[in-house]
DNA sequence: TATATATGCAAGTATTTACTTGCGCAATAT
DNA sequence: ATATTGCGCAAGTAAATACTTGCATATATA
């Protein structure tokens, strides 16, 4: 469990993007955070290790408390890549039909 | 290998995202990608069901070409979960310090 | 000091992932 | 017709993932 861990793998775990979004919201300790799940803490305990070890969460310790909160900088890369390919998604065109007209009058493949 | 198959993690893996990366450039066959890779044909033959599964590329066949061009629009359900935090990485303090002042003017934990 | 609380660590399991090799099939090309 | 090319399918493997339970370790509280 100490393999590939960057932010796409990381927000790539529906529970992990939840506790992100609870994060965002506001700060809490582990157990806060687990209590709105239903697996058990140690599940939870390791979703925010990895988001931790990624950069995404900040675990600042207060007493016995690990609060942990938002610290989503490294989402930046992600959303650089992603905006990237945004007039891919957004200039569709109107119907499949004419879509396959244009791609037609072009060469494809190898 | 028929699980969770939705967009975040099917760009959890460098290879789809070079894929892509490809593809938005030209379409092209499952051959011709794959000679620009390291791994077996099939691998990422693999790669691109992956991708032709959870909608983000679009498969055409052209005789015994597959060619596969990228549809990038379930992209946009990433650019909008991300884009939501974006306010968090763009208003960063000046300093930890400042940051961690502000922290304790409230209240956080459970 | 004894006890409860918050947490991490270790070990074990089931499932998924990312690969591989081998094969079969359809579409060209010879 | 036969060979070649492009490709998917099936089965197998190694590693990673997402969990679990059990235990150890701090910190706070009675």
């Amino acid at each position: 469990m100490k393999a590939r861990r960057d932010v796409y793998q990381a927000i790539a775990d529906p529970t992990r993007r939840a506790i992100i979004g609870m994060l965002a919201e506001q700060p809490q300790n582990v157990n806060a955070i687990a209590e709105q799940f239903d697996v058990t803490r140690q599940a939870i305990s390791l979703h925010v290790k990895i988001l931790s070890d990624c950069g995404l969460i900040f675990i600042r310790r207060e007493g016995r408390d690990h609060i942990c909160e938002a610290r989503l900088d490294s989402l930046n890369e992600v959303s650089v890549w992603v905006e990237q390919y945004k007039k891919h998604w957004e200039s569709k065109l109107d119907s499949l039909e004419t879509y396959l007209e244009q791609l037609k009058k072009e060469r494809y493949g190898k």
